[in-house]
RNA sequence: GGGCGGUUCGCAUAGCGGCAAUUGCAUCUGGCUGUAGACCAGACGUCCUUACGGACUACGGGGGUUCGAGUCCCUCACCGCCCA
């Protein structure tokens, strides 16, 4: 890995945060940052020049997704991920492992739609482990995973099935296959679920033959310390480029918190952090105190598609009436493309007419609104105020 | 003048003897954290109840048949189409 690399600028003396560069064959990254989701190879509504101009500097994109479409064969073709879709910037794709819970446990019961990923502490632990192994759409084995699609076809994915299909795509990280955990797993699953994660761990090294790629492990464990600080030290004694944190992070906001900062306590210091999957407004200046470096969220591009805008005092529901005539900016102190051109009013307007362009000025905020927060405590750390 | 068809909760629809009554739109409330998501859930006659539930008022007006009527019969009003 000659073109990668990541160097720490600044630590903070409050916390564990810290400022960072992050360098790739597609360009730098200034950590913490936030990394901006493209599943299907596109950041939804927007287009490269419209996440330039959100201030991302970064784009994760889905094995899962471009593997069931076949596209990661064209995106070879065309000569990788970045020149397909036209982003000049650097790129990572997620490997699959979310889609393990996603379309498995998570669609069968549910979770993410009418039950919380953060379910609470006194749910009784209803599920036993051959649930979660063996959902509806999803069958979990040692080997990898099958997939059950809706048209009765199924597709496996593996952990080397996983890094060729990334290889084909060439981001500039990849992530390790890993099963993402359910936050209704009991410690036995969990134990036995990060076992085959770290297998699958070493297996995704064996089958990397890129060298222009970096690679991240990802910890796994559940809700649970013993399993987390086993997973840490188990990923991290693996010769990774960096580490991501992934699987449920406990019923609460609160424990995610704890577990985010007990397993950055344990992974090295001069390596990359990822946290896969968080990134609400609020969680973001607790997460880089915690230590991130980097961390995605799907919440900016699909809360702004539907219709909850990011401001200052929390979330905006643009459908409501009240903004059919307010001629304020979605955020008085935005300075986002959307905020300096549009009103309240035009944005309620467009949601209620299903324009289009709706999703287009209402991702742009979101995503520079994250940016923003972001950008705000790189600065801070840097001149030593956070 | 004659013949059909219609009138249901904002609009549009379903309903053909057990109904506070279907569905869509609209409206309102919630939700969304490595994208199953331009999505999902709930409310939508009034009142009481935390809830289960209960009370009342309702399918153009009036009358009738029936244990029971948007639903069947008579009549009136209005709307639509066709024939004069």
């Amino acid at each position: 890995m000659d073109k990668f690399s990541f160097s720490i600028t600044q630590t903070s003396k409050k916390s564990r945060a810290r400022t960072g560069t992050l360098r790739t064959p597609h360009g730098s990254v200034e950590t913490p940052s936030f990394v901006a989701v493209g599943t299907h190879a596109s950041v939804k509504a927007l287009g490269p020049d419209d996440v330039h101009m959100a201030d991302s500097s970064i784009v994760l994109a889905n094995t899962y997704h471009l593997f069931l479409s076949k596209t990661h064969a064209v995106i070879k073709k065309t000569g990788g991920l970045s020149r397909f879709m036209r982003w000049d910037g650097p790129t990572m794709t997620d490997s699959g492992g979310f889609q393990v819970f996603s379309l498995g446990f998570a669609k069968d019961h549910d979770i993410g739609r009418n039950s919380s990923i953060f379910p609470g502490e006194n749910l009784k632990k209803i599920s036993k482990a051959k649930d979660i192994k063996e959902s509806q759409h999803v069958k979990i084995l040692d080997e990898g995973a099958v997939f059950r699609l809706p048209d009765g076809t199924r597709t496996v994915l593996t952990p080397e099935k996983s890094i060729s299909i990334q290889e084909d795509i060439g981001a500039d990280i990849m992530f390790a296959f890993d099963e993402c955990t359910s936050p209704l797993a009991t410690w036995e699953y969990s134990k036995e679920a990060m076992e085959r994660t770290h297998q699958w761990a070493t297996r995704s090294l064996e089958a990397k033959k890129r060298g222009d790629q970096a690679l991240y492990g990802i910890v796994q464990g559940g809700e649970w310390d013993d399993l987390r600080e086993e997973s840490a030290q188990k990923i991290s004694s693996l010769p990774f480029d960096g580490f991501g944190i992934g699987g449920s992070l406990g019923k609460t906001k609160k424990r995610m918190f704890e577990l985010i900062g007990f397993v950055h306590e344990r992974l090295p210091e001069q390596k990359p952090r990822h946290v896969l999957g968080v990134g609400y407004p609020e969680d973001i200046p607790e997460l880089i105190r915690l230590g991130a470096d980097t961390f995605d969220c799907v919440a900016p591009t699909r809360e702004a598609r539907n219709g909850t805008l990011y401001i200052k005092e929390g979330r905006l529901s643009v459908e409501k009436a009240e903004n059919r005539e307010d001629f304020s900016p979605i955020d008085s102190s935005c300075v986002c493309f959307t905020c300096q051109n549009f009103t309240r009013a035009y944005l309620h307007h467009l949601f209620r007419s299903r324009e289009l362009l709706y999703f287009r000025l209402a991702s742009i905020h979101n995503l520079s609104y994250i940016n923003a927060i972001t950008r705000d405590i790189r600065e801070k750390i840097k001149q030593g105020r956070f």
